[in-house]
DNA sequence: GTACAAATTAAAGTCGACTTGAGGTCAAGC
DNA sequence: GCTTGACCTCAAGTCGACTTTAATTTGTAC
């Protein structure tokens, strides 16, 4: 496939698959010409790599997880990552449960809850700061705003 | 409290501190000559802006979740920041289940197990983009590298 | 054989969330 | 009365993940 047909099936930008290319994370079969040629995995391939992404891991981490070093995976990495994912579940499930307590709660000021100050503090434990997340900003192509 | 102890207490840094406030995120309630006063509320309510970063939020939003319009709260968008989540939960459940057989299963190539791939196909259900997420970096102040 | 849409590269720009740095103010201790 | 350390402001820098731009270079259709 050309980059233009992985574009399409993928619903990523073209730019955005030369930059992974060059990051390493996909490669392209061979160039007629200049130009490059896909193999269909690499659809495949991207879409690990979309979901990743939306489950907050950085391209470098998502290199390192499904790169094959040898023939052996990295199958303590992914254990981890498992249960970096299975953590990060509990607090959303946490802040969910406070914003929709938040939601009904009569209490003028929430900070004045009780309940959702139990909330706060179960959310807040073992907390891990990390840059930005989640937010669907450029989320030009194929998908629309949830 | 000065800022140096609501640093202390709340694990921020100063300077987080000072760009909160210009983002208009927390207060200060007065000066003592330059320095900045805060009273001790603000503590919670940077454990509540840590919260939503960390599950995910802007600024931005959440300064729109956690600001009193009026006397009356945005429940509305309360619910659906909610719903948000709870979607973002089951892509993260999909996601890690997929990375727990993905570490137990023996298919040299995972795109060759079926089990696989049909997690990545209900993970990669109505997906959303999002720029960068969940990495622990910046975990200076404070928390440990999970 | 020529035009042109599409691909290529390298470099620079963008965005959010902070951090860092330079230069300045001020209360307290010596 | 002067140094010191904590705080201040404002501007610029950083980081990850891309995107944009400008200047080419084609493959392909006519």
């Amino acid at each position: 496939m050309d980059i233009a047909e992985v574009a399409k099936a993928s619903g990523l930008p073209a730019s955005t698959l030369r930059f992974y290319e060059e990051k390493g994370l996909i490669q392209s079969i061979g160039r007629n010409g200049l130009r490059r040629f896909f193999s269909g995995d690499v659809v495949e391939r991207l879409a690990l790599i979309s979901l990743g992404r939306n489950a907050g891991f950085s391209l470098d981490e998502i290199g390192e997880m499904f790169t094959v070093d040898g023939a052996e995976i990295n199958r303590a990495l992914l254990l981890a990552k498992a249960a970096e994912l299975d953590k990060k579940i509990k607090e959303l499930s946490a802040m969910r449960d406070g914003l929709l307590h938040a939601a009904a709660c009569r209490a003028a000021s929430h900070f004045e809850c009780p309940k959702f100050l139990r909330l706060l503090r179960i959310a807040g434990k073992n907390q891990v700061r990390q840059p930005n997340k989640l937010k669907d900003k450029k989320l030009k192509r194929g998908v629309k705003k949830a």
